[in-house]
DNA sequence: ATAATTAATCGTAATTTTACGATTGATATG
DNA sequence: CATATCAATCGTAAAATTACGATTAATTAT
């Protein structure tokens, strides 16, 4: 039979691969990108500050908390009624090596056209 | 009463941010993380032999470089009847610049939670 | 216990992304 | 010229993203 399978075969991209774009989706949206800074410069890192702060519904600002979680570079501790967010440094790290390494492959590279 | 001051969208994200998010998106793909680093590690960077490379269809393939050349990261050179496609350097490394000073904020910054 | 506060989730709509096949336009080659 | 090749674009469909208001769950305060 001639099977036009579904593609997307698990091994076309490497886990290299998918890790970078996993992170460099998480920080694909200015959103996402203020709130990670706005979590560096200040210590009161609570999810109703946030909301102030960058301006966008409150339950939009969840999906993007919640999004940033999922990569694993923000974690929330709840206190009292409130939830406190903060950068989890191990993830950040892990993304920044393999980023930077992904950015320095122009030092091994010579002139192309 | 208290006046909650709508932001406009323009003003909403600084143009860094911005900057940022727009990089990071074009990351976010593992198809353009590879396409990119195919480049890198190759000099024919032609681009049928990317999508060879890549394992998808050549429409699908020419979306993402489409994406690429948005935001300047390659370029490409027609070469009779094919197309040579290489990194920019100078955007690459505007790129490295913004990307890493967003992720050397941890260097300054202390504990939160 | 009741009310208030906070943040997650639900439901939904608009938009964007991703993928493919088909077509088109450009350039070689016969 | 006719034809083959290559890559962009078109048309389209499925899925994901983004945004909002409304609701819910959990906790705190009265």
């Amino acid at each position: 039979m001639k099977t036009k399978l579904k593609t997307t075969p698990e091994n076309r991209f490497t886990e290299e691969q998918n890790q970078i774009a996993l992170f460099a989706k998480a920080l694909g949206h200015p959103a996402r990108v203020k709130i990670l800074q706005y979590l560096f410069e200040t210590k009161s890192c609570v999810c109703g500050d946030i909301v102030d702060e960058i301006g966008l519904a409150q339950s939009t600002i969840s999906q993007h908390l919640k999004e940033l979680k999922k990569t694993g570079l923000i974690q929330g501790t709840v206190e009292g009624t409130s939830v406190c967010y903060c950068i989890n440094n191990e993830s950040w790290t892990k993304m920044k090596d393999l980023l930077v390494e992904f950015f320095d492959q122009d030092l091994i590279k010579t002139d192309c056209c």
